[in-house]
DNA sequence: CCCATTTCATAGTGCGCGTTATGGAAGTCT
DNA sequence: AGACTTCCATAACGCGCACTATGAAATGGG
């Protein structure tokens, strides 16, 4: 599909997804328009040329990193939609941002927020395709948290535009904090505060800790 | 004090002040890196030795525009330690941002978040100095917590660390929703959602909406 | 074995970057 | 007025950027 059969020629001397994922990295790390393809090529393992053949060009790599990164939106949309609770879904979001923004062999933070925070005119698609997925997420999950409304989950009278909105915020803030150097366990702790703000869920569930369904939300490699 | 007195010669035919405003607005719109020189002398109306005879280099005047941006820090310390409540000042910090990512005169988002959440390793010192500014801002707001708690504003058994890691978390990620095109509105109710999440505040003070020390986190214009 | 096809390595393209050298214009001081 | 100081406008510097032209090397098909 994006590799019709080839029959003949030289054949690739390099993985390609591996050398994706070292693209990914690598934005992950600098962000989109701080990434030279000088530094891409040197971490990919491959020259210039073989690097614009394989991949386009440095925007078409990038939103293919962007997938590799974020994985397919359905899953995490399933995840949302299958969990027990919107508070469940929350928790596992959230949950999940902190492991990967904190992890040992990833850098810090959150590649999506990294990548265009800032951003000149030039990179205004970039932009709109990462904003898109953010975007997926929120409503996604803004759904389903007016479905437990509905359906008595949650006390009448729950705002889901704000939770939600307050979801994505701390998502997006955890990614900061986590590339100023905070700790997982610090950030895991910022995400059972945030929880608190959760209609319903004050003193009774303070010490539930279950974590069903946690680790939905973003790959962990 | 910056400028020693100038006893002769040519006076400066630009308002220096103007002209760190207008650098501050376009760093603000397009982050550190992703400004260049030629987007800023235009947006400053003045050439490019003028700049640098009165600013030093790129990187001493987003300093400036830093300082400039968030104003003196022992502002915000002062409102944060004498707020009636960390409460208080964790609603004034919050809305404080919200507002002023949401400004119809100034970019969306937040010039900190905006102009070092990507980075290249040649702008270290610039992601340090931003960084100290927001940790200054979190142990403050860590330490004002710590005081409500000991004072029994706050019940005890409450954890300090995560409240304040969660403002911040909070008002970064708001920056990335500004930026997206979130009204105020939506901002302000993320606020109030995420206040749900202090101890001792779910339904009692839901509508009380006094907004005491409003305003003192970030300036406006 | 030769050809068609694809990839590889080297080198280089034009361009925009941050920064500065230069010479003249606009002031103040005596 | 003239010396001196400071600033402005033009033009250019070297460098790194994203990207590519060129030709040789490596495969499969006939």
């Amino acid at each position: 599909m994006d590799t019709p059969p080839r029959r003949t020629g030289r054949p690739l001397s390099f993985d390609r997804n591996a050398a994706l994922q070292q693209a990914m990295l690598t934005f992950w790390h600098h962000g989109y328009e701080t990434t030279s393809v000088a530094e891409l090529t040197a971490a990919m393992g491959i020259s210039a040329p073989s690097l614009y053949a394989a991949f386009g060009d440095k925007k078409q790599l990038f939103l293919q990193a962007v997938r590799l990164y974020a994985g397919d939106p359905a899953d995490v949309e399933r995840a949302i939609a299958g969990a027990p609770t919107s508070f469940h879904a929350a928790r596992a979001l959230m949950t999940g941002a902190a492991t990967t923004y904190t992890g040992e062999a990833t850098p810090k933070g959150c590649l999506l927020a990294s990548a265009t925070a800032s951003g000149s005119a030039a990179a205004a698609d970039v932009q709109d395709a990462v904003a898109a997925l953010r975007r997926g997420i929120e409503a996604c999950l803004r759904v389903r948290i007016e479905r437990d409304i509905q359906e008595g989950v949650l006390p009448p009278g729950s705002q889901a535009a704000p939770l939600a909105g307050l979801v994505l915020a701390v998502t997006q803030g955890m990614s900061v904090l986590a590339r100023e150097g905070a700790s997982r366990a610090s950030l895991l702790a910022v995400v059972e505060a945030a929880l608190r703000a959760w209609p319903g869920s004050k003193a009774e569930d303070a010490r539930r800790g279950d974590g069903t369904a946690a680790n939905a939300a973003e790959h962990s490699a």
